[in-house]
RNA sequence: GGUGGGAUGCCCGAGUGGCUAAAGGGGGCGGACUGUAAAUCCGCUGGCUAUGCCUACGUUGGUUCGAAUCCAACUCCCACCA
């Protein structure tokens, strides 16, 4: 393969966003004569996307700021099928109205990395229940279930998994492979979709669109992958303490979304910083080399530039300067989580477990009381280890507020109405 | 439809009448060490108005002083046979 001049696919090798292409030189070829359309299909399995769809939405950005117009497929429809692809088990069929109401939670995210409109390289979301739900059985099997081979799709890695590993299939999670790829041949003749884009567990539901598409409508498809990421150190991305990082801030606040990006493994980076920013190569390279504490800055520059493009800039600098405050200077900002609470019922003391738990550092009062005894609680940075220990305005500050702390990263405020 | 096997805490998985809030592992969290990193070591890991109480081993009943453990029915899953 001859390296890309198309201005995508280049930033797509130098960036680190590929894993498989199906034809690399023709796409590359495409997407020089002129505007092409592509498509990453999504999940609608929660209200919200999390950090593990950034790469896929990241992709689709630099696809629209390449000049190419950017296909966001809602699997509306397949949702209520659920891929079995890199799954041990079926998932829970989800009601209708779920899927609805996680549609509408997903659609806000997107605003942020893309721009929607009706221009030749603006983005267009569309919903593929729109097709699917009207198929009618017989039609579409006599028009296109012919053209699926079962000993093929037998061979097909996600089925091929469960069959090894004696895992139930059901015939329901069998035919997504197909709606897959029926949607990839609705969108080349409704949108003159011409690639489909998404996560290595995908190539082979993108390579079934692609056969079904050539041997139907004799046209020529193409799929590119994105590398399933995990972490440097084996983790799956995305996760963290609190569970996922939801990229809607009605789930995640940016503060905390600041803070995973922060605390980025240190072999994680270089790789980080070409994934989810935007920054130059050259500065990219610089900022790797940094050793020793001194990548500490890196992290910095990702979790700005990662949050900004999420949550806008004044989130992220707000973030940074809180973070700013409450570990380089052993203050705190007012970024941190915080709750309010009534001066009369604070004069009366409240029971520093009760306190935690209302802040949201401590599940229940248990979790509290045993994080006391660990000693892993403090107030106004000072450890306290009773757990019958009450809040009490003598505790307030200059500017009447308690900092409440447990372990080295999580703090919240306490303030009065 | 028949026969056999199974369902345990966030996950995997021991446990076959009291010593079981339930071994072990994973994951997660806290502490030490550091750089808000990784690795390593130590600890914690059902809830509560807390020397006690409540909830929990698929569901519902039963036997028993006492059940995750025994019995019955039911639900779901798996395997083999038809």
């Amino acid at each position: 393969m001859t390296s890309p001049r198309s201005n995508f696919l280049k930033a797509v090798v130098e960036r680190g966003y590929l894993h498989q292409c199906t034809d690399m030189d023709a796409l590359d070829d495409s997407m020089g004569k002129g505007t092409i359309s592509a498509y990453i299909g999504f999940d609608a399995t929660a209200d919200s996307l999390h950090a593990g769809s950034l790469v896929p939405i990241m992709l689709l950005r630099l696809l629209q700021k390449s000049g190419h117009k950017p296909i966001v497929l809602m699997g509306g429809g397949t949702t209520r099928v659920g891929d079995p692809s890199g799954k041990d088990e079926s998932r829970q069929l989800l009601t209708e109205e779920k899927i609805e109401e996680n549609l509408a939670g997903i659609k806000r995210v997107f605003s942020k990395f893309l721009t929607f409109g009706d221009g030749p390289t603006d983005a267009v979301m569309v919903n593929n229940a729109d097709w699917l739900m009207g198929l009618n059985y017989i039609d579409f099997l006599r028009d296109y279930g012919r053209h699926f081979s079962v000993n093929r799709m037998l061979g097909f890695e996600s089925v091929k998994m469960r069959l090894e590993r004696e895992q139930p299939l059901s015939f329901l999670e069998f035919n997504y492979m197909i709606l897959q790829a029926y949607d990839f041949m609705e969108l080349s003749r409704r949108n003159g979709c011409v690639l489909q884009m998404g996560g290595s567990d995908q190539w082979g539901n993108i390579v079934n669109g692609i056969d079904l598409t050539r041997r139907v409508d004799e046209k020529q498809l193409f799929g590119l992958t994105v590398p399933l990421l995990t972490t440097a150190s084996g983790a799956k991305m995305g996760k963290t303490a609190g569970g996922a990082v939801w990229l809607n801030e009605d789930k995640l606040p940016s503060y905390d979304y600041w803070q995973y990006w922060r605390n980025t493994e240190d072999a994680d980076v270089g790789k980080f910083l070409r994934l989810f920013t935007e920054l130059p190569i050259e500065e990219i390279e610089r900022l790797e080399k940094l050793e020793g504490a001194e990548i500490n800055e890196a992290k910095k520059v990702l979790a700005h530039e990662a949050t900004k493009l999420c949550h806008g800039e004044e989130a992220a600098l707000r973030a940074a300067e809180t973070a700013q405050k409450t570990f380089e200077q052993g203050a705190f900002g007012g970024d941190l989580p915080s709750i309010e609470i009534d001066r009369g019922e604070l004069e009366g003391g409240i029971g520093l477990l009760d306190a935690l738990t209302r802040a949201g550092l401590t599940a229940t009062n248990g979790e509290a009381r045993r994080f006391v005894q660990q000693s892993a609680v403090k107030v106004n940075d000072e450890k306290v280890d009773d757990p019958r220990a009450q809040l009490n305005t003598a505790m307030l500050n200059a500017e009447g507020i308690i900092k409440l702390s447990v372990g080295k990263k999580k703090h919240a405020l306490v303030k009065l109405t």
